[in-house]
RNA sequence: GUGGGUGUAGCUCAGUUGGCAGAGCGCCAGGUUGUGGUCCUGGAUGUCGAGGGUUCAAGUCCCUUCACUCACCCCA
């Protein structure tokens, strides 16, 4: 074997990707029902973006981007995430000129280089969600339900919700002081103390027990909320409990990009190895400033397909997909006259809407059978010499063996009847 | 960036104190010259990850290296 797949990425096979796209339109279904358009932004932008966007103090903009020079010399970098260029895009095309908030879904591949683990590639899916231009918190309730609604259409029950808020520009930096005079006093390492001076608040995400054991006294930025800060986050939490959601105040919940305020939210599930998170986002209230744009109060989140699918798995809500149907009528030509009638036989089955494959390479009989036993079929066309002169097709019924004579010239009909 | 585990057939994996390279599944063929899925019989497929060393002899022991994988940091 003289090429791998490139280092911390992984290829989906049949029959196991199909259930990948449907993982996808599942988590996408209730966007559409809600009103996000889709929209889909390029796969690498300037670095810059990302970084001003991201965070120039986060590790995913220090060492974790696939960033290169282009032949004009021009800094591109693959995106590791979706919401700086969905507010670059909407910036650019003046959407939020419009009637606001701008709803917007997207789905597609983000990258990060990292060293791989379970759930944790180098090339990943991400469904996401954002609403831009509207300060409001059933916006922000509306978002977390409807990823809520995506779970649960595909079956999953152990997603649990995790929320917190992080304050706004009035009462967090007050909080990131009081944070930092408490995390300054703490017994840790070199990386985490120069984590206290960047981004202090990551310091709590930490998951080393010797960490988490000095901060069960650290101050909570639910208890340095500003009054409109606080009202905004009552407001959010009730919204989803009368809108049935369960969900957990996480008061530690920190996440990993810096453009975050208020609402931060997490998705989490206990079958996907040492990644817990299978989405999350927030309130980025500022992100469009930091961009260059005006004002634009926004809010929006990004699941993970493939660590969706992995929670599936987990659930064993994946099932047998050997046993899949790939087409419905699949032809067994038997020798060169055959064949080339099959071939057009098989195109009419599928311009009359009937999925159909035949035998192809020169199998003989026996092994044309082999291939439409696979294939799925309900129905084999058997077609040689006989039947040519005939003009007529045996068809055979794969499930009770059952065999019958069609006329040619009838016969697409006559399978159009039997497989609806 | 750091640490552990694993590399043997297409896949999942055995392989003992160093002594002829194996099983199950899958694949191909035949049993059945125009009939699959069951059954029976037969067959093909290997740089034992790679390179070096020890030895009469290495899949097995030693060194180096690469890959995969899990975990840490970090993060979706």
């Amino acid at each position: 074997m003289s090429f791998q797949a490139p280092k911390g990425t992984f290829d989906w096979l049949p029959p196991r990707s199909e259930r990948v796209l449907a993982v996808r339109e599942a988590l996408a279904a209730p966007l559409r029902l809600a009103g996000y358009g889709y929209i889909e932004t390029p796969v690498f932008e300037d670095t810059q973006l990302f970084a001003r966007g991201v965070g120039e103090s986060t590790d995913i903009v220090t060492k974790e981007m696939y960033t290169f020079p282009d032949k004009a010399g021009r800094s591109l970098t693959l995106r590791p995430e979706g919401t700086a260029s969905v507010v670059r895009a909407v910036l650019q095309h003046n959407l939020h000129a419009g009637q606001l908030p701008v709803k917007l879904w997207y789905s597609g591949s983000q990258f990060r280089y990292e060293r791989a683990q379970k759930g944790r590639y180098r090339h990943f899916w991400q469904v996401g969600a954002e609403a831009l231009g509207a300060e409001d918190p059933a916006l922000d309730a509306e978002l977390i339900v409807l990823a809520t609604r995506g779970f649960a259409s595909l079956g999953l029950k152990n997603v649990r919700l995790l929320l917190n808020t992080l304050g706004d520009k009035n009462c967090r930096p007050a909080y990131r002081a009081a944070l930092q005079d408490f995390l300054r006093g703490l017994d840790l390492d070199e990386d985490t103390r120069a984590r206290i001076e960047i981004n202090p608040l990551r310091v709590l995400d930490d998951k080393r027990p010797e960490v988490q054991a000095q901060l069960s006294d650290a101050p909570l930025v639910v208890d340095h909320l500003c009054e409109a800060c606080k009202a905004y986050h009552d407001e959010v939490r009730s919204l989803l409990r009368e809108a049935g959601v369960a969900f957990e105040d996480d008061p530690k919940l920190v996440r990993g990009l810096d453009y975050y305020t208020r609402t931060t939210f997490e998705f989490v599930h206990g079958g996907l190895g040492s990644q817990s998170a299978v989405g999350g986002g927030g309130r980025y209230d500022g992100l469009s400033e930091m961009l260059g744009g005006p004002p634009l109060p926004s809010v929006g989140w990004a699941l993970g397909v493939d660590r969706t699918f992995l929670a599936m798995e987990a659930e064993g809500l994946l099932g047998d997909d050997a046993a899949h149907e790939r087409v419905q009528v699949y032809g067994v030509p038997l020798g060169d006259d055959a064949r080339r009638r099959m071939f057009l036989l098989i195109d009419e089955l599928r311009a009359a809407g009937l999925s159909a494959d035949m035998a192809f390479g020169g199998k003989g009989l026996k092994g044309a059978m082999k291939g439409a036993g696979r294939s799925g079929a309900a129905f084999a066309l058997i077609l040689g010499e006989r039947d040519l002169a005939a003009e007529a097709v045996q068809v055979k019924d794969l499930a009770t063996a059952e065999q019958t004579e069609v006329p040619l010239a009838k016969v697409v009909d006559v399978l159009k009847g039997k497989v609806q």
